[in-house]
DNA sequence: CAATAATTTGACCGTTTGGTAAACATTACA
DNA sequence: TGTAATGTTTACCAAACGGTCAAATTATTG
């Protein structure tokens, strides 16, 4: 008998994790070149490294995989946003958080890319997500940010714009890498656009919000690439 | 005889202009949504609500048709750019120019979206316009900027990154579009926030280039929506 | 009004697609 | 070690896919 995912017994196996994982990691290549609909199984089958029926043992249909992915994602996705802090002072804040954005644009390109196709498409799979969890996240957040303007921290100004452009802005890097490259050249093809990014931006955030003051604020460099998700 | 595509006469009739317009239209819906890859030429022949062999009558394969589009796309959507004023006045010509770009991310925002989903996927088919003509295009503009920044009337910043961060606010607008919409809830469900929009963004690249004193310069606020392309 | 060219259609074709059935192989564990 | 549960593969299916063809229809024009 052969009943996928975890039948008679609850506990998963090393080996349902392990194929899973591969899966997930060959569908994320793909889905996020090609979006839902341009994706195919027999690709991720073979970026996989494995039969097609093989892979539908672990993942029954193709929805299955990319909503497992979606929602692998969605939530990585917003940590930085969560761990915005309204305790911090705001230069330090929002520096942080940018480099945070572009840390992840620049070591997780392929979830960025995977997000934006889900959007691009009307983003049928997540749009409860977006208009619950998320917006309640983003919510909060501006009113961390509206609470700064009042009390003449930062220069008054919409937070909900001010947090889509820090969206667009860094994930930019990501979604547009081909673009990015081919108008930079290749000179800059290396890393090094990403710190050249996270200057100008630091720039344009702080000197849009009135901190240009507070400009060497005791946040850190972008760190090194690290490892895995 | 049916020699697709103005055969014996070299003047193009009528009726292959307006069908070919119909065509592309119903094109940019499904391609705008899916990506070359996940959209579907029978997809395409119904929203024109013609049938199949009659749509491939006037483009011969799927890619064809993608290829006029994006063609036609790629023109226009670089029009504001070329448009930018190295004689003008800094803080006007970066005002207007994020205006433009804004107005066309509300009034265009398929258009945004064939792009953004071109780029996504690897821009095969425009990776040489981008490492040619873009890039030139860009080269010059950032060298005014950088003109700009080297005769004191803004801030030193790098011109490209300025450029990058311009694009990726202003179509955010339209490729994000359900994002932005979830977030803000229903109440700013009209046009509003393209309004909101620019009013931010304007104070967050002037005052990200030291220009607050110029808010006020002699541009005029958001058009209407306009007609077609 | 012919007759010729342009347009449209239904039927069709080979391939790819998402997904299934069942046989076979491997692993876990009593 | 035996056996039940888990994992893998080969062969296959119906639907959807990109695209063709020849016949039918409609415009254009001498």
């Amino acid at each position: 008998m052969a009943i996928p995912r975890a039948a008679k017994t609850q506990r998963r196996t090393r080996i349902q994790e392990a194929k899973e994982e591969q899966i997930l990691e060959a569908a994320l290549d793909v889905f996020s070149r090609h979006g839902f609909r341009g994706a195919t199984i027999d690709e991720i089958a073979e970026v996989a490294g494995m039969s097609k029926p093989n892979l539908l043992y672990y993942f029954r249909t193709k929805e299955a995989m990319h909503r497992a992915l979606i929602e692998r994602v969605l939530d990585t996705w917003l940590d930085p946003l969560r761990e915005f802090d309204d305790k911090g002072n705001p230069a330090s804040e929002i520096r942080s958080y940018i480099r945070r954005k572009l840390e992840m644009a620049r070591d997780f390109p392929r979830e960025s890319r995977l997000f934006a196709n889900e959007v691009l498409r009307g983003a049928p799979l997540i749009e409860d997500e977006l208009k619950g969890p998320l917006k309640q996240l983003v919510d909060e957040k501006a009113e961390v940010i509206r609470a700064w303007a009042k009390a003449g921290k930062i220069a008054g100004c919409d937070p909900y714009h001010l947090i889509f452009s820090i969206w667009s802005t860094t994930q930019h890097y990501a979604d547009f890498d081909v673009q990015v490259r081919a108008v930079l050249g290749q000179e800059k093809d290396g890393q090094g656009r990403f710190e050249d990014a996270a200057r100008y931006l630091e720039q344009l955030f702080l000197g849009g919000l009135g901190l240009e003051g507070d400009r060497r604020a005791e946040v850190p460099a972008m760190k090194e690439q690290p490892g895995g998700l």
